[in-house]
DNA sequence: ACCGGTTGCGCAACCGGTTGCGGTGACAGT
DNA sequence: ACTGTCACCGCAACCGGTTGCGCAACCGGT
């Protein structure tokens, strides 16, 4: 591997005026900027991160942080970031904290030392745990708001209050609601939002907790069966596909004897045309929750944390 | 952060002394070991990744690179190498080349000098191209086999063939194989094996390649409907859902009327009691992935590639 | 008391970039 | 011709661990 000096020796230049010609040409003549990069490029010059973390003190790596793998909405999340990651020459390294919320504190601070900032999707832990993990790097939270600490969500709350509204005008009286696990930011926000949207006008029927997995819909049919609604609200799209084959298969058809609400393309692809979708975008949900971390990590001034909040569009059916 | 040498002041020692208390405690008295770490400890000393991989000359980072996040085939292979990287101090960087086959040789040719070794999952790319990417740094292929490179499969060669036998011995004589890109490796060996297999005895449609998508499956299902075929073995679960829904829409109900094999968990939850499974273990492809790579790595005599093959199991209904 | 062999530790060089500071030459202004 | 400015570049120190080498203390054996 051929290194700096290499470099520098080729185009015939100190070793400080090749790594500026390369890192900072604003501060080399013209000439020289062009000499270097040729024998950079010639040479198949690659900058030793290490070299570069060690002397910089930063890593030009961040962490994402996922509770798990299995649900979907977090790959695309992933993809967005890694992206957006690599446009700005920054590393992306996963960690899985596999939904142990007590120990997210641990682990990060190790992880601190080794990273310029993190994104935390969708923690979990308590409030002022995950505080604290934020004061270790610039940190970005995606799907949950903490104050004081910048963060990216998907407003799925305010999508799901709209379906909701769109049942009731569809002369739907009794809705169920199908959440996630109840530590979950979001799951509060969206209980929130569909509580009130519905009072006073429909029944709400919000059932237990339930993991994002086909599974879990084939386990939760019978309950949405038994509360005799015509209107169910799933948060996730292999839970929604679960229940919709467990109704089926007690003889309830999605969409005559139930309405349901589901991701845009799966409903496309099953032909439920007449239902209202949603579409949240992960990957830029990913993308936008990096490009803001990336701002943190360069504006120097700690300046008051971004809020951002990406509108998730419901389509409903052509039919009005 | 406290350093090396904060630790060393506090425990009475030089710097030199202190490295190797804490990273080979054979070369220092026992006594002085259990200085240097309790000062350690008591300074939250956390070694920086840079500096060490700067000294060592290997960073401590391991690529995985996937086609793509969207196949849900991939994630569970990515956690269960997380765990295993995680056990030998290993962090890791998730790459993705979103199926750009011909990109590989360039990005990891840039990549290779950060890391120390690669897992390939399932790389798409010609044979020569791929093996130039892997002698760029240690590495193990997932899901292909290459002559002398590392590599850990899930047998679902095997798998399938067992489960056309099946078809074959409950009376099948119409069989369609949905598969992936052609480009694939495995997809390849799948086709080999069943074509084998059912040589003679059935007759075997094989299906255009379709992403592994629930989309897909819709999109193909009416073609199968249409070959008259009674059983249906397709590569990925989302696109078998797909099928199974389509062909219900068409009136064609799995399992009445058509036999299909499925992934076991999904299996269970759809009540599909009377159809063969198949259970490919991601975590565990991920975790032997990374356990060969991590051999790969600290083995220094350069001997013959493993070549790994994991069963994949088939489970038959109880009616045998 | 002398000696070869361990054992335990410190010195200093090194990994490969980055950057503060000082030096050099060109050029304009008086 | 003399000096101040400025653009450009090189020297060397530094980031924080790792490790070859050498020194000192200590061991049992003769």
């Amino acid at each position: 591997m051929p290194t700096l000096d290499d470099v520098a020796r080729a185009a015939g230049v100190s070793k400080s005026t090749a790594s500026r010609a390369l890192s900072r040409p604003a501060l080399v003549a013209p000439e020289t900027v062009l000499r270097v990069r040729e024998s950079a490029e010639r040479l198949g010059f690659v900058p030793n991160r290490a070299a570069t973390a060690l002397a910089r003190g930063r890593t030009g790596v961040v962490a994402v942080v996922v509770p798990t793998l299995e649900n979907a909405f977090f790959t695309p999340i992933i993809g967005g970031a890694q992206r957006r990651a690599a446009e700005s020459g920054l590393q992306l390294t996963v960690v899985v904290n596999a939904l142990r919320h007590d120990a997210d504190l641990e682990a990060l601070t190790q992880l601190s030392a080794q990273v310029d900032g993190f994104l935390l999707t969708a923690p979990l832990g308590s409030e002022s745990r995950t505080l604290a993990a934020c004061q270790l790097k610039p940190t970005v939270l995606v799907d949950r708001e903490i104050p004081g600490v910048s963060s990216v969500i998907a407003d799925t709350a305010t999508a799901f209050a709209a379906v909701a509204r769109h049942f009731i005008r569809r002369g739907h009286r009794r809705i169920a609601l199908v959440g996630g696990s109840n530590r979950s930011w979001q799951n509060e926000q969206r209980t929130e939002a569909v509580s009130a949207a519905t009072r006073g006008l429909a029944e709400l029927a919000i059932l237990d907790p339930m993991p994002p997995t086909f599974a879990a819909g084939t386990e939760v049919a019978p309950a949405i069966a038994d509360r005799d609604v015509t209107a169910v609200i799933p948060y996730a799209t292999a839970l929604a596909l679960g229940i919709i084959f467990a109704l089926g298969a007690r003889g309830i058809s999605v969409p005559d004897d139930m309405a349901i609400t589901i991701e845009r393309q799966v409903a496309t692809a099953l032909g439920l045309t007449t239902m209202p979708t949603i579409d949240v975008d992960g990957p830029e949900l990913g993308r936008t929750a990096m490009s803001t971390l990336h701002d943190l990590m360069t504006r120097d001034t700690a300046e008051t944390a971004a809020r951002l909040r990406l509108p998730v569009p419901v389509l409903y059916p052509a039919g009005g």
